[in-house]
DNA sequence: TTATTACTTGGCTATATTGGCAAGCATTGT
DNA sequence: ACAATGCTTGCCAATATAGCCAAGTAATAA
């Protein structure tokens, strides 16, 4: 393995790295519908604003948001919407665990 | 948000989770050619037996690859080659990252 | 100018992850 | 039975992540 190529997969444990909370995946999936502001993220999240915006620092700096601040507000939004394909394959592995779940059961 | 969403959007970000290290990506990448024994993996990204091991231990968990005694040896396959997709995608983070650093230093 | 709103950053603690070493466990060979 | 191979597990130290509170910043309102 050489050192670039390693350097790629790190850029790309990254992002999957972003993606892995369940408040960050919940937010862009909120994201896909639109624009929020951190205050909406906040709501639907239900942590403190802090950290909702410490989230959105880690999402940002992956490339998968963009922000933009108008007034007071600050809003986001999906900056590469092709993330929301990821969760039909993670349903599918979900569905898989489901599946031997119910056979070890039964 | 309801606690039953919240569960769900947790059991996707554990999947995320385990693909968010460039040992596991590496790995993942390898088996996407054909199955392979832990010491062939060992090889691929340069780590202890017992780290390597555990990465795989991680992706088992997540379900994301299946493994298989035969003789002394276990063989490691991908269970679901759907996660290959989430590639071209982060590519295109990538991409974006690139571009805006041009923008950035030009 | 002062206050308020919306957000970010710093500092901190608690918890999780990573990775190596050593020890353990199967399986195969002698 | 004993040794060797291939892998896993337990233990531990180093590092990273998550979350809250408090303090700071920027834009708007009074």
């Amino acid at each position: 393995m050489e050192a670039s190529e390693k350097e790629t997969f790190e850029a790309r444990a990254r992002i999957m790295k972003a993606l892995g909370h369940a408040s960050r995946l919940m937010m862009v999936d909120e994201l896909s519908r639109g624009e929020r502001c951190v205050c909406e993220l906040r709501a639907l999240v239900g942590a403190d604003l802090s950290t909702v915006s410490k989230h959105l620092t880690v999402l940002k700096n992956a490339g998968i948001v963009e922000d933009d601040k108008r007034g007071v507000q600050v809003f986001y939004r999906l900056k590469v919407p092709c993330v929301l394909n990821f969760f039909t394959c993670v349903e599918a592995v979900l569905a898989n665990q489901a599946r031997e779940a119910a056979r070890h059961a039964g």
